[in-house]
This record gives C-alpha cells, sequence and structure tokens, in this order.
DNA sequence: AATGAAACTGAAAGCGGTTTCGGAAATATT
DNA sequence: AATATTTCCGAAACCGCTTTCAGTTTCATT
C-alpha cells in the first residue's frame, strides 16, 4: 500500500495540511513541528505521488521534447546530444523531458492534455504550418536549430560560421571555392550557402554557380553525388560543404576522380560532429555547440513558462571553425607567413 | 477555462460517469447516447486531463528510457537512434517515453512518483548496485545492451557477431588476427573479444596475447592508441575492432604507419553506425539493429508490467556483417573461389 | 399485463495532493 | 490581567477523472 500524506500526517500528530506545507518550504510552520513532520515523512519513505501533485498545482514539471519523425539518420546524434544537455539542463532546474517524435497534433495534444508545460521543437524540418498553430494557441514553446520571424527560437549561427570557414580558405589562397550541400531547400543549408556568397564578396571573389552543386535529399551519399556533379561542371581549388557527412562522402567522390586532399582539393565542412575528427583526413570544420543549443532551449522555454507574455527572442549560438587536415596549409608561399588562426 | 468532463456531461445531457464510458470504450452504452456524448465531446474540443486520469486509474502510460550520465559520446548516436525506435514503438502502444540520465536515484524516483509505469535502461555502465536495487523493489524494468542474471534484458549478439566477423577474416586467408577495443571491462567488448577467441579456436588458429591491445577507456583517439600498442608487439595482418569508432582511429594509426588497408592490414569493426560507410576505405562491419532493440525492449517492458510475474527473459538481437571494403578480398588465389557471404 | 432479466445510467466516493479560510494558540501591547 | 496581534495549524473544498453500487429503463417472457 502506498504511503500517502495522511499516513505522514497521523504519524506526526498533524494534519495533511501542514504536512504539504512543510515538503513545500511554505511559511509559517513551527520549527519544531516541521521537525516531527520531516521526520515521520523519512521513517515511512514518503514520496508525493507525481499526478496527484500536477492535478492540484496544474503543473507537471515536464517539458516536451520533439523531433521531426523522419529526419535524417545523421541527425540523430546531433540532437541526441542536444537533448542530453537539455535534459541536464532541465534536471537542474527540477524539470523532466518527455521525448516524442512530431506526428500530427502529438505536440499539441501533450500540451492539451496538460502533461508537459511547455515544448522544445528541433530541426529544421518541422512542418510550418504546426508551428504558427502552435503560436496561435499561445503556448509556450521554443524552436531549436530553426526559426520564424516571431518565434523564439535557438539558432545556429549557419551564416556566420559559413562565412568564417570560406574565409579561411580565401586566407589560404584560395580563389575558386565551391559549394555543396545535399539540398538548397533546407534552412540551415540555405544559411549557410549565404555564409558562403558574402564571404566570396566580402574579399572581391565573383560568385560562380559553376562551382555549387547539391546532392539528393535524404538520400544516403548524396555528398558523394553532390561532389560528383561539381566535378563535372568546374574544378576548384576547395570546397566548402555545407555539412560533415556530406563532406565526407564528397572526399570519397574526389579521391575517387583521383584528387588528393587537401593537395589537390581542401574541404572544409560544417558540424563538427563525431564523424569530423576521425575522417580521412580530418575534417577541417565548423564546430556548432550543441550543449549550448540544449541549455538554452531550455532556459529559454522555462522563462516563456514564468513570463508568460514576455516578447519573443532569437537567441543565435555561434560557431567556431576547427582546423584539422582537410583544408591544408596556405597555398602560396607568401601568404604562408599570415596566420591562419580565426580565434 | 478548461474544458471538463462535466461540461461535456452537461452538454450532452448525460451523467460524467457516462461520459467517462464513452470516451474509454466501456461497453453498456446505448448507441445514442454514446453518439450524443461524442457529439457534444467534440463540439467542447474536450480533451481528458492526464494527471487526473492517471491520479484515478495510477496509470501513466509513460516509459522511462535511461541512459548513463556520462556515456561516451559515439554512444549519443547509437542510444538516440535505439530510442528513436522506442518511441515509435510505444506510440503505437499509447505510452510516451520520458527520457533521463541516470543521476543517483532518479530512476527509483520516477517509479516511486508514480511517474512512469517503467524503465528502459540502456548501455553498459548503468551501475550494478542500482539493477539489483530495482530487481530488489520488484519495480518493471529491462535492460538494453547490457545484461544480469535473472533480469529482462534485450541483448546484442556480441559474441555471435564478432565470431563471424572474425570467421570472415579467416577466410580471406588470414591467420595473424588482432583484436582492438577500448578498454576490456566493458561487458560488451569482452563479448566481442570472446567471440573473437572461439573464431581462432574452431578455425585452429592458436591464440596469442600479443595480437591483442586496449586503447584508454573514455579518451578521444583511443583506437588510435591501442592500434599503436598492437603494431609495436605484433604486425597482423587484419584486426578486428571492437567498435566503429575505435576501428575508424585505428585505421588511421595503420595508415600513418605506412599500411595500406586493406592490401596491408584489412579491418573489420562492430556497430554500422554512421561512420561506417562514409569511413576511409568504407568499413566492413558488424551491424547492430538499433531499431530492434527499441523496439524489443518496449514490447517486452508493457509485457511484465500487464504480467507482472513473468519470468525474465533475456532477448538476443542478431547481427549481420556487412560487407564493405577495409577488410579487402581473400589474401590467396585458391581461397578466392569459396564464398565470402556470410548469409 | 405482470414479472424477471438485462441493459443503461447517475450519485457519490475515491485517487493523493494543495490551498483557502477561519479558529486556536502564542506573543505583544496597554 | 485583559485585549490586540501574530503566528500556526486544521477542516474542508477542490483539481478532473474513474468506478462501484444501486437504481431506473427497457425488453423479452409468461
Amino acid at each position: 500500500m502506498r504511503v500517502t500524506i495522511h499516513d505522514v500526517a497521523k504519524r506526526a500528530g498533524v494534519s495533511p495540511a501542514t504536512v504539504s506545507r512543510v515538503l513545500n518550504d511554505r511559511p509559517g510552520i513551527r520549527a519544531e513541528t516541521r521537525e516531527r513532520v520531516l521526520k515521520a515523512a523519512r521513517e515511512l519513505g514518503y514520496i508525493p505521488d507525481f499526478s496527484a501533485r500536477s492535478l492540484a498545482t496544474k503543473r507537471t514539471r515536464t517539458l516536451g521534447f520533439l523531433v521531426h519523425a523522419r529526419h535524417s539518420l545523421s541527425s540523430h546524434s546531433f540532437y541526441g546530444q542536444v537533448m542530453a544537455a537539455a535534459e541536464r539542463e532541465a534536471r537542474h532546474h527540477g524539470y523532466h523531458l518527455l521525448f516524442s517524435t512530431v506526428h500530427k497534433d502529438a505536440p499539441l495534444m501533450l500540451l492539451e492534455e496538460q502533461r508537459v508545460e511547455g515544448l522544445i521543437l528541433a530541426g529544421c524540418d518541422i512542418p510550418r504550418a504546426l508551428i504558427l498553430h502552435l503560436k496561435h494557441s499561445g503556448v509556450p514553446f521554443v524552436l531549436v536549430d530553426n526559426h520564424l520571424p516571431g518565434i523564439n527560437s535557438i539558432v545556429i549561427d549557419n551564416e556566420g560560421g559559413a562565412y568564417e570557414a570560406v574565409s579561411h580558405l580565401i586566407r589560404l589562397g584560395h580563389k575558386e571555392i565551391g559549394f555543396l550541400c545535399e539540398w538548397m531547400e533546407d534552412l540551415s543549408f540555405a544559411e549557410r550557402f549565404a555564409g558562403y556568397k558574402r564571404a566570396l564578396q566580402e574579399h572581391g571573389i565573383p560568385y560562380r554557380p559553376d562551382l555549387v552543386a547539391e546532392g539528393e535529399p535524404r538520400t544516403p551519399g548524396s555528398g558523394y553525388i553532390a561532389a560528383q556533379r561539381l566535378l563535372q561542371k568546374a574544378r576548384p581549388s576547395a570546397v566548402f560543404v555545407a555539412n560533415d557527412l556530406t563532406a565526407v562522402e564528397a572526399m570519397r567522390a574526389f579521391r575517387e576522380a583521383g584528387l588528393n586532399i587537401p593537395q589537390d582539393i581542401a574541404v572544409v565542412g560544417f558540424d563538427d560532429g563525431d564523424l569530423a575528427p576521425v575522417a580521412y583526413p580530418p575534417l577541417t570544420t565548423v564546430r556548432v555547440f550543441r550543449d549550448a543549443l540544449g541549455i538554452q532551449a531550455v532556459r529559454r522555454l522555462l522563462y516563456i513558462i514564468e513570463h508568460p507574455s514576455t516578447p519573443p527572442l532569437q537567441i543565435r549560438v555561434f560557431t567556431k571553425l576547427i582546423i584539422r587536415e582537410s583544408c591544408g596549409t596556405p597555398l602560396h608561399a607568401q601568404l604562408s607567413q599570415e596566420p591562419i588562426e580565426t580565434g
């Protein structure tokens, strides 16, 4: 038989109300009484019932963490790390995380059942209609690695990260720099593409469409295909690839085409996931701080829950260029004296 | 103001009890009444309150999915995929998944608060003491990728998978086959090591301790170190590495030592995660069906919850050798006629 | 038409907490 | 010592749903 608050009350010789007050640190309890209650609770091994408590308080201390059901396999690792960080942060605030994939009205359901107090939606592929619907319902939620005007979101500095990466290649002396990605429709990739173009422009390098190639959406080996397509059109001395997996696949295509990396073609990726350090050659890439994404998402969401009318914010997590071997060293001797660190 | 069952009852002209019966498909309701209630519920947009319902039924339809807090980074991807599959399976049964890391008494807490109905504990590094404690408390739980006598568990066929992998190398003509892993204390790696030894033994190849090397526990680049240590002791023609990440790191060490893969040294890994297909060269490895692990874990757990006194079971998920390029082709001409498929 | 059985439905008592509100006890004020 | 304040604590209502138990209909039988 479950130990209830009544049992504790009886043993401590007080009423359930008093026990509740003690256990929730409410004021107005004599120290002596408090001790007696605490002792009784301890002795009985009392643990408050979650459902009863949340029914009474209307708070579940639970956050929903949602990813898209059919998101690419490689992103399991990415969002897994975001979620792990989110869980840690949530726990520190006394919250739990309910994990779910986005499935028709599942997200809203969680809210309406009062199962969670807020939602974290991770990934670019969350249906826009759903987001707008949530916005309209006024439920607390934040987007991670995705954004929409007027919606609370935690975003990666895709544009800036790409700019850094491409600038680095330019500093190394490259002039013909390609851009590769899985498909342009993806918001993140589009932003990285923008960063690529800005870097070229700011360094006075003309943009050439023949240096840009896409693969096939959601297809394994997409990067391989993209690289092949690129090589049919042009022969850049370097490429910036919109994510690590695509980059690694592209490197394979380059190798098979007889190109050495980085001597014949320098490669820079984006993400700095598990792959990058063990790629061949180790991949220079843009690090995305997944922990920061998870932590900020939770903090922001909890803040929104506490302050429902706070105006929406976009929080940008900056990136860091991690230099490994796939991008090589300066092409020209006179450039080799310039610093290649990016701070 | 929240729509409650009373509102629906009033609108349908029945009692809350009847509404409850209709909504839970309980028998004994006239078709006409049922329709009226359904209509009223629909019109009001009624959604039952989760806390109230679980307080009354003592069921939360929620399962806890726990991983160790400080598990290696690479396993984020692995368990992420297991969890994604588990979530899907759970959803099909009307359940949700609460994600958490193992943290002191957190797991038991979830149960005792009646927040979850059962636990899935994923990974070898769950403290044994915790497992025994849970066992003793009689709470429903299953282990994934871990096992203990008398405990419900879903395991990977580590021994068999390793046996297959090494047998394949032997069939290719290799006689000096090394074994590499991060550290032997890990249950999975120990089992894979056992499979390695059995394969040697059954094929009449003597076991040589100098062909075995470990890296550093939980250290990035552990496989690199292990490979270097191995090369200091011996010069095998092939190695079986206990997981993909370690294998990829080892390949790097081999390359740096001037060895070509697979010509000079054949490599086989274990896991078939994201890394394997994009490794250089693409890694022959043992596929672990992560979906199956997640699905079976949920099914077993739900069964235990429904039938508390069912005797404990160990469910073994078999593996499949995936042949790519890192293991090469038969060493000797006469062997090249033998089939190298493993079914 | 009377009767018994079967089919429906409602009142009310939980489930295990929290919280309001008022009374009692302890302390301060005159 | 009597009264006014505080300080503490308990009774009871409530959160929203389920379920037992008994009562009311309905329907089939005789």
